[in-house]
DNA sequence: ACCGGCGTTAACGAATTCCTAACGGCCCGC
DNA sequence: GCGGGCCGTTAGGAATTCGTTAACGCCGGT
């Protein structure tokens, strides 16, 4: 946060954008706004600000479903605006990724400190590096461009989910069910099969020798777990 | 976060108490309470919780205080419970170190979505995983890692099981039926002789002399028993 | 309609893991 | 000295799990 911090408003009625330009105007914040869901995923990639607010509910798109991409490569603090302040609408937020979730109308006092409360954690978390490095193999989560040793290495929606959601927590072993809860959502049938198929296609493309892998070892009976990030980069 | 994550309940009203017992209890939480703000400051020191309610306006001491003071040391998230819901009030607790302010009466899905997001931050925080040491012997519980003389051990799900289960209660002696009861579950059939069998193996993986044990002894008649953790770490 | 990429399931050999059984040593009471 | 528990140790076969390949259905693009 090397000048005031960026705070990305995505909101599409204007009375309120206006409004909240004007709150936020009295204190040394940068604002950046967008009146569609989807121009506001395109500037929380293109400017990666320090706090996102986020109207649910507008009309291009879902709120939820924004958050969680969001969530899939950035780890920026989010924090939902909402007219409807129904126990499970928060619930379905915050579990989406959000950080903190207000009901409309509030008041500007609350959201400043609930602002600031987001930014001490931004600051608090450091910058965490958006590429995990793991010996030649380095995936960057917000471009989702996984590379060996310099050359891309093209994978599948599902493939890229599996080995994300290792890379999140390399160093520790995921349960197979934590894995498949991770690439296929809550309802779980009986996919552990293809777990151990999509891995296969995985070291098959990341490792150098795939009958002895040395990035993504299996815990026989537990389930795997990729190497230890490397404490540089 | 070896095992469940720990919420440190601080609040003088038996009801509101015994109804966050019976809202948490049905979650794997493990749950402190305290209903004096000195006890409850003292238990964030000692037990060091993952999570912190905390309700203003305790008779022994101002809330905003306690948070700052426990502010001084730690960066446990605190979620501040209280009947007041003005605006001055959430902006000063928020800015004085806590995380969220809910307004009592607050609903419990809420509550523990919050309490979700709250723990997600402390994980985010990429701090080493706290690990049992005793000796040469080393256990991140995890990362699920067990290493001796800094060279990592490979051992199956039974055997890790059963390590895991002595580490938690390093110190202590843990009679036969516990140990089955820990490693199989509640239906045991007889297991015994298993359990001979495989602390023979965790022997060999971890004792420099398998034949004279020095960090799994045995309680002869009673059980197992691994040597007191080290202090330090 | 054809085709290629993708996800899932099925099948089978191979590797790993687990339990039971058997045997010998140790300690203790008789 | 002797017998009976309790424990450690080893071995072997059963059961589970894993890796790998092939095949099938689905879907979007040409």
């Amino acid at each position: 946060m090397a000048t005031e911090p960026l705070i990305l408003l995505i909101e599409d009625e204007a009375p309120m954008r206006r409004f909240l330009r004007a709150a936020l105007g009295a204190h040394p914040y940068r604002l950046l706004e967008a009146d569609t869901m989807r121009a506001g995923l395109a500037l929380a990639a293109s400017h990666a600000p320090d706090v996102i607010l986020l109207d649910l509910g507008l009309p291009d798109g879902d709120g939820l479903d924004a958050t969680s991409r969001i969530r899939e490569w950035s780890t920026t603090p989010i924090i939902v605006l909402s007219a409807r302040g129904l126990e499970g609408d928060k619930v379905a937020a915050l579990d989406a990724g959000a950080d903190d979730y207000l009901t409309k109308p509030f008041s500007v006092g609350e959201l400043l400190a609930r602002i600031r409360v987001a930014l001490r954690h931004a600051t608090a978390t450091g910058k965490p590096d958006p590429a995990v490095v793991v010996g030649p193999l380095q995936i960057d989560l917000a471009s989702r461009i996984v590379t060996v040793n310099g050359a891309e290495v093209h994978l599948t929606p599902t493939e890229y989910k599996l080995l994300a959601a290792l890379a999140r927590f390399s160093g520790r072993v995921l349960t197979h069910r934590q894995l498949v809860k991770e690439v296929w959502g809550g309802h779980t049938t009986t996919a552990t099969q293809a777990l151990r198929v999509h891995m296969n296609q995985i070291r098959h493309k990341i490792e150098a020798n795939p009958a002895r892998p040395l990035l993504i070892t299996t815990e026989p009976g537990v389930g795997y777990r990729m190497k230890e990030q490397d404490p540089d980069s």
